[in-house]
DNA sequence: GTCAAGAAGATTGTTGACAATCATACAAAA
DNA sequence: TTTTGTATGATTGTCAACAATCTTCTTGAC
């Protein structure tokens, strides 16, 4: 998947700027966690891989920042992000309130006839993967999908930049929830039950739905990372009284 | 008041950089109104009037940029953000969806027994200015304070950062919606609904009020923008369906 | 009179060097 | 042994100049 970062969408399509390549170059290395959390991203080493100053590279790194996949130091530069588990509770957080809110709003368009066909096909595709154990992957690409399909049928701009930026930096931690067959099987049904309310244009009822799923997928994944103890650490806030 | 962008908050608290400073300077401008909407800034011209180079004044503006205070486009520069009634819609929907889970969070949170004398205080000296029309000024003012206090109470850091920066969106258009005497009396009605709520720990109560407040008051100011039919040109969203 | 092509000016994008600051290592004293 | 002070090296913060690009004005043809 290409997965840009969500400040780079709105901007021109042609003659991206030496900041944007490089921004969307190191944001797929921390995505895929080539670049691990934690890790520290010096201005002078990028600019070399990449031969060009440090300027284009200090401003693709507040681009990262403003996606939440660096956390930017004074006077220290720019560190991968390490999210630790409250903070990832927090982004599920307001993203059930926020997909709720998106999944009203289309549920309430008038318009989304014409993004019913692609999503119905995508939920079976989902029902599918579902009945295969296998198929995990697979499973957790087409509700990717299926998210991108809905946040970019959404009229409302600034509600898709903050949900393109928190489901960027909850990418990693987005298989969790659908770990096991049983939540898939949970989640499937939630989907079919979306797709059938968006379809009757009942807003309040897919608004329901929505935040029911993320709910239930942030206290499984919540429930995984407690168990895996990982490193939890925030790299640059010593401030957090956790 | 000081009114720092949201962005700078989390930040070193001693030596800001040049790019801080000036974006704070810059910040109060635009929120003010000194600087109007559509207002085109260019670099160089800040760069003189700060005597400093244009590095640091670039980074400043893409720091306004993240509160949404300007809009930057590719190889033409920076705008000050003019919101269409569409757009300001929009941020007020998020707003609810938000503002509800803030103070659902609140009303949850064990710790909240601190800041329930000062919230107190504040709804009560609301209530003063909501029995004297005069005092419409102060009330919006007061509603400030009350919505910092929440907002400031609030352990998720990442929320806190996305509703300053709406906050400082709206603060122009915030009064709008406060405008007559009778919204007033309304909304404190919802303040001391919300603050008894909140002392009983009552979670879900508190998020449905939160939530019909902003959207009635959503509802106020599109109506009043609509009647006065402002200029609601979106500068640099030439792709804008209105 | 209208439209198109081109030149001039203005503005942003980029660069490399310098200055300020911070982290680390080492040494000296308690 | 621990702590404090200092020096050194590394890294970010800032600057001024150059390059690329866009806008605007002028000129010319139809």
């Amino acid at each position: 998947m290409p997965s840009t970062p969500a400040s780079l969408v709105p901007r021109a399509p042609l003659t991206l700027s030496l900041a944007e390549q490089i921004a969307a170059r190191l944001s797929e290395r921390i995505v895929t966690g080539i670049y691990a959390p934690g890790r520290r991203i010096m201005e002078q080493a990028v600019a070399e891989e990449f031969v060009v100053s440090r300027g284009p590279v200090r401003e693709a790194l507040r681009l990262l920042e403003k996606d939440g996949l660096v956390t930017i130091l004074p006077r220290r530069g720019a560190l991968v992000t390490n999210l630790s588990i409250g903070e990832v509770e927090e982004i599920f957080d307001i993203r059930a309130m926020l997909n709720g809110l998106r999944d009203r709003l289309i549920a309430e368009d008038a318009e989304r006839e014409h993004m019913l066909p692609a999503l119905e096909a995508e939920v079976a595709n989902l029902a599918r993967c579902a009945r295969d154990p296998a198929l995990g992957d697979e499973y957790v690409e087409t509700v990717s999908r299926i998210d991108r399909l809905l946040t970019g049928a959404l009229g409302n701009r600034r509600l898709k930049t903050i949900l393109d930026s928190l489901m960027l930096q909850t990418l990693r931690y987005r298989q969790l929830g659908l770990s096991t067959p049983a939540r898939r099987k949970q989640s499937v049904q939630s989907w079919q039950k979306l797709v059938k309310v968006i379809r009757e244009g009942n807003g309040e009822e897919a608004e329901r739905i929505a935040r029911a799923r993320v709910t239930a997928s942030r206290d499984a994944a919540i429930e995984l990372l407690r168990r895996g103890t990982r490193k939890t650490a925030v790299p640059g806030k010593p401030s957090g009284s956790d």
